[in-house]
DNA sequence: TAGTAAATTAATGTATACAATTCAATAGTA
DNA sequence: TACTATTGAATTGTATACATTAATTTACTA
């Protein structure tokens, strides 16, 4: 069993009703139904939801340490506004920790793990090249997140899942960017994922942080030329 | 005013008694009050605070997102166990995250705080002479609490106080690794916010991550000669 | 005596009810 | 008319009560 995806099968497991929420709240805000500055209403919510208002607030707490809501005492939640600027934000972040992650899972990743993340590549290819697609599906079919999850810094993983990966999530599919630098993309992934097949920590990580330099780079570009300076809407 | 004390000043405002509880149970485990490995009970905790569980669990809720307890479903919370390799595994992540704040700040701080970061470097030579004493107080006088909220990436200022900053104030409190490196680690604090003053975002950046590293690889020193490799005992 | 199973206890998860606060709308006054 | 003050509705914050799960203890059997 690939290491990698043990933790996928183990939280198939009961979940709370709080985290039932939570996970509907956070693909409602992911894409779109809870546009960016609505409330959200507890009452409204537990009606809708048919569950009473305790799951909705641990649910909603939880969201706001993801970074997804923003809360005021005695006024409620509101689903965070979206920016260039925080997108830009998040990209600096992510170049380094990520790049950390790239080191990390380079210098401990198992052989097991190698041929998966290779694996991965390889299945990402066909509809690269039949559809011009390289869209990054959630969970474990993300390289980003395969890597950080294979780092073995367990802080870091914690880190970048409750802080960072919602987040880039809802970024990624609300400004749309999809199809840009497909091809240069998936040329850096397997760059890096060369890197980590021959354990190079420094090679890894260096490549990774040139990887999401180049993203924000190509945002920034982007975002000059005005286009997509506004989250797209969704209907 | 210094824009850094801005918030300690708007954050006087009523807390709500989660916050309170919070904070409480947060000192109880900074302060080894509340040992590691601890149970959170929260029918217990709400007899000896007197309030309701409802203020316990959002207070608890917030803890796990700080990284302080961890939590089982049905089972209940119980405070994080601190170990060496944790502690490593987060000093590599502030490499790179405090080194990025430097960067930035030094990049937009404004002249007033540059004096503020100055001033506070000036303040803290004295004890240092006199009783070779350099312990970073919480909050507003920790010199890399400031560089990271002066940064101007709010995404990185929130990243680092709800998922970090406590975490590392415990290790700090509870390794007590206060006087070791302690002529050094000013030495480094004063370069750094020298290359801020001087608005020099890359030397900034390097010195703030050297600094950390250098922290990093003392403590992998005294664990490898097998001093303090578990937490002290706080009576 | 050792081991397993049932039952009891106590905790967490969830629901409901009340209190305090905010926001908006309305009324009153200059 | 414009501005302030007051009142009311609705929401959040908090408390209490019930349901469900986990852990422990006790009892029973091999």
């Amino acid at each position: 069993m690939y290491t990698i995806l043990i933790n996928k099968l183990t939280d198939l497991s009961k979940k709370s009703l709080s985290d039932k929420v939570f996970h509907a709240i956070r693909e409602m805000i992911e894409t779109g139904i809870m546009p960016p500055g609505s409330k959200i209403s507890e009452p409204n919510l537990a009606k809708k939801l048919d569950v009473s208002r305790v799951p909705i607030r641990d649910a909603i707490l939880k969201l706001q340490s993801c970074g997804l809501v923003e809360r005021q005492m005695n006024v409620g939640a509101k689903v965070i506004t979206l920016s260039a600027a925080k997108l830009i934000d998040i990209y600096h972040i992510r170049e380094r920790l990520e790049g950390l992650a790239a080191k990390f899972t380079a210098e401990k990743i198992s052989d097991k793990d190698i041929n998966y993340l290779l694996l991965l590549l390889e299945n990402q290819k066909k509809p690269l090249k039949e559809k011009q697609e390289y869209y990054q599906e959630g969970g474990d079919l993300d390289i980003h997140y395969l890597i950080v999850k294979s780092c073995n810094n367990e802080q870091l993983i914690q880190l970048f899942n409750d802080s960072l990966y919602y987040l880039i999530r809802v970024y990624r599919f609300q400004f749309g960017m999809r199809g840009r630098r497909v091809n240069s993309a998936y040329q850096e992934h397997k760059a890096i994922v060369n890197a980590i097949a021959n354990r190079d920590g420094e090679m890894a990580e260096m490549l990774m942080r040139q990887h999401i330099r180049a993203s924000r780079k190509d945002i920034e570009e982007q975002l000059i030329k005005g286009v997509s300076s506004e989250p797209r809407k969704i209907i």
